[in-house]
DNA sequence: TCGGTATTTCGCCAATAATCGAATTATATT
DNA sequence: AATATAATTCGATTATTGGCGAAATACCGA
């Protein structure tokens, strides 16, 4: 349940979509890869990844598995965003993009 | 600047790294380039990752480029974070990991 | 214009990640 | 015990990523 795990595991839209639906929802694995052109053991891989992200959490019954939301990483993850951008990017250190000073030739979007 | 590329952005721990020098302050490619074992180039493709994200901006001074922290993704990061796990996780629906089932069987209002 | 410095771009390679179909495990039903 | 169903694990394949050194680009000063 590192950080390097959450954001690899929020930086797939497959994953973001089976957290998406969730979110109205607890599911079974088959009814998830239902809303996907995936194979059953590709979607089984995301719950995998998802699971150790602590973004999710599987509960069996019978034969099928539910998944649920976890609730587990958010803090995490939000303490990681405020540590990275949050508190220094809210001062006045940090830039929106587009009020950098304006000098001859700097950047401008593609600054290459 | 889509949340693709800003999760993507934000999983690998170098650039992690790179967002962490920023906060403390502005700094050239060369300068945030010596904190890593990395080959120069290496880093210029990490700088462009997340100049794509929207999460650094560059400004050309000289022969020198200095980056900077930009807010501008924040905003897109922190929504998206929401939109995924925010309101319904802190809802009645989402799991603490380890919290055993309320009720074997038929809490679930409706099964679907 | 020439030389020096800072940085990026270009090929290329190794490691990782996403995908599939087939085989396997786990559970329930008859 | 035999069968059926749900899901996972396995092995192979392809795509993407992170890394390097060398070459190219951009800028400054003499």
């Amino acid at each position: 349940m590192g950080i390097d795990e959450l954001f690899r595991a929020l930086g797939d839209p497959t994953r973001r979509e089976i957290l998406r639906l969730l979110r109205d929802g607890d599911l079974s694995a088959g009814e998830l890869a239902a809303h996907f052109p995936l194979a059953k053991s590709t979607l089984s891989g995301h719950f995998t990844i998802l699971r150790h992200a602590g973004l999710i959490v599987a509960e069996r019954r019978g034969t099928t598995i539910i998944y649920s939301l976890s609730i587990g990483a958010v803090e995490e993850l939000a303490a990681a965003v405020m540590a990275l951008l949050g508190a220094g990017a809210v001062g006045a250190r940090a830039k929106w993009p587009g009020t950098a000073p304006r000098r001859k030739g700097s950047e401008k979007g593609e600054a290459r």
